[in-house]
This record gives structure tokens, sequence and C-alpha cells, in this order.
DNA sequence: CGATGCCTTGAGACTGTTCAAATTAGGTGG
DNA sequence: CCACCTAATTTGAACAGTCTCAAGGCATCG
């Protein structure tokens, strides 16, 4: 079974056999487990170290002095938990579980090195980074602009399309280990108002949720309701018509190397 | 005087006179000025160009098709409009003009020329798009989980201390081309709800607004009030240490030139 | 001096919050 | 497997914050 990394990151750049032995290795090298409810960084400082979520959710947040929290955006699997490689720096949020994870450990010297011997990797991460950071700014227009059973609509068709992208739902129904309160957070209300608008759209027979696991039953009228337009996850695969010189265009010292090229998938269909 | 746009980078990487010089002559290059509500970049297009604001505010914003808008990022004096320099990527929000605005217009060649005559420069670009990241981040906090007032205050004091760093507010005032709806649009309120918060702000006797020009009568309370933490601005020129053998360190290709270093500013006092 | 755009004000409606209590689900030790 | 404990969810009712709509005021600009 591929890494749902590797899968990740294969929307981004088409990845040839070399780069995924590379980064296989990588990836393998240090596998490790955390709790649920357990904290990976903590803002302002600086990480030594990187994860690639293999299994379970987490999530990026910020938190305000009398302890309201917003949460940034949620880590899935095939997501990196500081979308930061280019350069050390310190990060401006904090990062837990949401569920127990399975994550693989990546050193700083490890990024480097990869990136080193496989420029397609280095387009593909900063690919990566630019799509998170996209994410990110919809999530702003999400809480800004859009009534509550909107937010949450758009938050669920975007977690299927995500989820769908590495394999992890099937039959538009996946695991939800975000409880109310984590949802609450993520959307900008309160966990009561959560449960009332779940509700509705359980209601309205759009969605379904039990033992922690959701079934999307109308997608097209989520994201009619949500005013949900795609692009913003560049899922689609375009864009990737010359990677590696795209990259070299304007970074020094990128070479393109072409060969063993693989041909990409286009992720949207049911897994 | 020395350009909005190099006094933004100054904050990133101490610049030696060697890359004052040649950023120098290519902000020189092409001045141009658009009046204000002029649309720069239309979301999902993929820019030919980019444009440092030399003068008046722009912003970044997403709309929906029901109308509804809501602003990302209010982009000041020295700010980039598109703060992806590193690859060529469909940008996924629109950017217009909120006051009439002059630019230098910098080519995706002439930016690669920049990145490759001067390390440094490449270093400072990317720390620069970073915090922009980050800025775009507190505002999903600011959104999500403050109230008006707090908003208000929040987005006050972030303004100011931006515009401070390019040297464009002195005592604490500064010219705020911005109206209400377009607050509004920023802070995910309504026009009318901007004009009721703002006038609380006056009441309290924190903020004085007049003519287009906002004063910050007490900046502490307004900090308090937005429970407003600085250092996701990264203004105070820490982490500057060994600016390029920092990137060249993960970055490939990116040799470090530390010759004709000039001391960096901090940046917070009073302009 | 009339248009236009921007800001202000009021009243009522609505969305989402708060607090508190009841209910359910899950996990653990006996 | 049950009893217990805790965490998560649901529900109700009152309340607060923000929105909508509508009207009026005040600039600025041709």
């Amino acid at each position: 079974m591929t890494h749902a990394f590797t899968q990740r990151l294969s929307c981004f750049a088409r990845l040839g056999a070399q780069e995924c032995g590379v980064l296989h290795d990588v990836l393998g090298e240090s596998i490790r487990t955390f709790d649920t409810r357990h904290t990976l960084f903590v803002e302002h400082e600086t990480p030594r170290t990187n994860y690639a979520i293999v299994d379970g959710w987490a999530c990026r947040y910020k938190m305000l002095p009398d302890g309201r929290r917003q949460i940034l955006s949620f880590l899935l699997p095939g997501d990196l938990c500081n979308a930061n490689v280019l350069v050390p720096a310190e990060i401006d949020c904090s990062v837990s579980t949401l569920s127990s994870v399975t994550v693989a450990e990546i050193g700083h010297s490890r990024f480097s090195a990869l990136i080193k011997a496989a420029p397609r990797l280095f387009h593909a991460f900063v690919r990566y980074a630019l799509v998170h950071a996209s994410i990110e700014r919809e999530r702003i227009v999400n809480v800004g602009r859009r009534h509550a059973p909107e937010r949450m609509a758009h938050l669920f068709v975007e977690t299927l399309l995500r989820l769908k992208c590495v394999g992890r739902a099937s039959h538009d129904t996946f695991d939800m280990p975000a409880t109310h309160a984590d949802l609450a957070d993520a959307l900008g209300i309160t966990a009561v108002h959560v449960s009332r608008t779940l509700q509705a759209l359980r209601a309205g027979g759009m969605v379904e949720l039990e033992k922690r696991r959701l079934s999307i039953i109308d997608v097209d009228r989520l994201e009619q309701l949500a005013m949900f337009d795609p692009r913003y996850l560049q899922l689609a695969n375009d864009g990737m018509q010359d990677p590696a010189s795209a990259a070299a265009q304007l970074i020094p010292g990128i070479g393109g190397d072409t060969s063993a090229i693989v041909p990409a998938q286009t992720f949207r269909q049911d897994g």
C-alpha cells in the first residue's frame, strides 16, 4: 500500500520510481504513534523535526490567553505537521492530535537530503505548502462570511475531498475523530451550536454521523449550500506539465531530471 | 528615502549594500500607478508579473457567488501583491486597490535574476512569504474567535505596527483609505456594525478617525482588548543571526555570501 | 447645485451564545 | 459482564451580538 504522504505529494508532481523509493525509505525510518490529545508542537517554538501523518487526525490551532481556541486546519493522513520545510523558523501555531495518530518522523537533515536527492520532491513540497496555505485562506472566508450550516457543509466537503485523495474515504464515508468541541473551534462557533447545526444537516438528509463515522449522503447539496469551489484544493493535477523545470525557472540550483516519470493520477473519484 | 519594499525586506535579512543596490535598481525600473478600486489580479489566473506596493493600500480577497466578500489581508506599502515568488502558480484570491496606489512592477524573470544575484534576497523573500501567511492565519483567529470590538482593535494594532515598520505611521496616526465596507469585509461583520463598533472604540478613548486618518489614542488598551501578541508579525528581527547559511542549510544551490552586512534595525519604535 | 458615495442612526428580527441540566457513550477496574 | 466514572452529546430557555432594512445626514465632485 502506498504511503499516504507519497500519495499526497504525487498530487503536486509526477513522482518517478526513484523519488518514490527515496521517499519510501525516509518515511519508513522512524514510525511513531501518539495518543489522542497529545501536543506535537507549541506555538513559537522552532521545531527540530517534522511529522508526516500516516493515520489519524491532528490540528493546527492558536489559543487566546482567555482560553478561546481557533483551529486553523485539520491535519489528515498525508499531511505534514509543519508545512514550512524550506527554512528553519519558529512556528506560529500549536499542533495537537485529535485522535491517536501514527506519524513518520522526518528530521531536518533528512528533509534537506531528500530535496537535494530529488528535485521533483522539492517542487512537490513547495506546492504542498502553497496548497496548505490556500486551505487556510479558504478558512478565513469560511468563518468570516458563511453561516454556521454553510461553514459546516464546507468543512465536510473539503475534508471528504482531502481524504479521498489519500484513499481514506470510501463511499463518501470516513472516520471523523473530531469532537463537537473540535468542530466548534474549527468553525468559529460553540459546541452547542455544532450539535444543533449538525442536526439541521442531518434533518436535511445531507449527512449522517454515528460512532465517529461521518457519511456524506448528498455531496451535491452540501456543495451547493456551502458554495463550494474545489479549485483551492488543487486536486485536479493540472499545472504539473513541467514540474521540475518550472521550479528551476525561479529557484537557483534546482536542475530538472525528467527521467523515470510515471503517470500522475487524478484524484476525486471514489476510493 | 529608502524604498518601502527594501525597508520591509530588511526585516527578514541583513541586507548589504550590494543587495540593496540590486533591489533599488529593479524597483526603480517600472513604477506604475493604479486608480482606487482597480483589480490587479483575479482569482485563478496565473500572474505574469508582480507588484511591490510603494504607496497606498490594496487588499487580497475572495468573493462568494452571491456577492459576499471576505478580505484576507490588507496590502500596505512594502508589501508584495503576490507573496508566492518561488514557483509560477495560479493565485487563489483576487487583489484590488483600496486607494490610488503606486507600485513597482517586477516581472518574473526579474525576480529570478534578483534571487540568483543575491542569495540574501532569496532568504528575505521566503521569510516575507512566511510572515504574510502568518498574518493571514492570525486573521482566522480574528474572525473565528474574537468579537467585533476585539477584531477591530486587533486589525488596527496590526496595521499600525506594519505601517510603522515601513515608516508610514508617525505618532500612532496613519492614512486609512479603507471604507467601512472594506473594514467590514476584513472583519467578517457588516458595514453598519463597523460604524457602531468604531464609535464604541472612539467612545472608549482608544481611537479617533476623521478624514480618512486613523489615530490610535491608546495602543496599550487596544492591544489588551484584542489580546494582541505581536510575535506573529516577526518584527523583532530575531532569527536573523545567520540568514544566508540558514537558507543554504535546506535549499540546494544557495550559498552564503556574508560580506557587506549592514546592521539590521528593530522596528517598533515611533517613526 | 444636484448626484453620488459614504457614514450614521433606529427599530426589529435573527443567529448564535450562555448556562444548566439531562442523556448517552465509552473506558476501566473489579 | 457489571458498576462506575468520565467525556461527549443533546435539549431548553433566556440572552447577547450582530444583521437587515430603511431613512437621514454629510461630504465631495462634476
